[in-house]
DNA sequence: TCCCCGATTAACT
DNA sequence: GTTAATCGGGGAG
């Protein structure tokens, strides 16, 4: 099986970023065994961009965004979350595609392990929920995802450019975001159907609902 | 050193 | 719709 190369990578982010909807992400975990998910849910962030970890320049922390493209970077929040990026476009750069969202294809049950045994869909529904599913943390921030190594994305079955959706960034402030996000119209993996509006979950009772 | 707050999630009302 | 949880980065003093 061919892994996707370091040409796929060292393109601008908003060519990767819908490019990647409908590729594959395998995970081998070190304790055996490995997980395969569908990324169906991106975002782009380009240089000068002031949403972007890189804008204000190097540090210790985004180091790995500086970096050449098909590399991880991974980035810890909220005292509790981690991010999957892969770094994009040309050494030195400072950009990258953040990974939000997946279907899960094999290896569910050592993903429902690192989720805590949550319901199927939610497992990979979320930036913070795929690294976790995928148990990706800053061990995992500047390893090569073209050689070597135990995380690496698939040409799977890219999806067609008309069912792929853009719209705002989630959690972004910045005024007059931009339509850098990007995901598979009507997949189950991705985190909030529109700009700002998280899907119905089953497993919580909603207002207006009798459970 | 101090302080604020984030590319989030889960559990509330 | 709202908010607690939880902590490291980075700017200010």
């Amino acid at each position: 099986v061919t892994r996707l190369p370091r040409g796929f990578f060292e393109r601008p982010a908003l060519e990767v970023a819908p490019d990647l909807i409908g590729r594959d992400l395998v995970r081998r975990f070190p304790a055996g065994g490995r997980a395969r998910v569908r990324i169906v849910e991106t975002e782009a962030y380009l240089p000068d961009d002031p949403a972007s970890h890189a804008f204000r320049g190097r540090t210790d922390r985004n180091a790995a965004m500086f970096g050449p493209g098909g590399h991880a970077y991974v980035y810890f929040v909220y005292g509790m979350h981690h991010c999957l990026n892969v770094v994009v476009g040309r050494d030195g750069e400072g950009t990258a595609v953040l990974l939000r969202g997946a279907e899960p294809i094999a290896g569910l049950e050592a993903m429902r392990g690192f989720r805590g045994g949550v319901a199927d869909r939610l497992l990979c529904t979320g930036p913070a929920r795929l690294a976790q599913a995928l148990a990706v943390d800053r061990g995992h921030d500047g390893v090569d995802l073209v050689r070597g190594g135990d995380l690496w994305f698939e040409p799977g079955s890219p999806t067609p450019a008309a069912r792929i959706a853009r719209g705002p960034r989630v959690g972004v402030r910045a005024a007059a975001d931009v339509p850098w996000r990007f995901w598979e119209v009507g997949s189950p993996g991705v985190s909030r159907i529109g700009p700002g509006v998280s899907p119905p979950d089953p497993g919580r009772r909603r207002a207006g609902s009798r459970g």
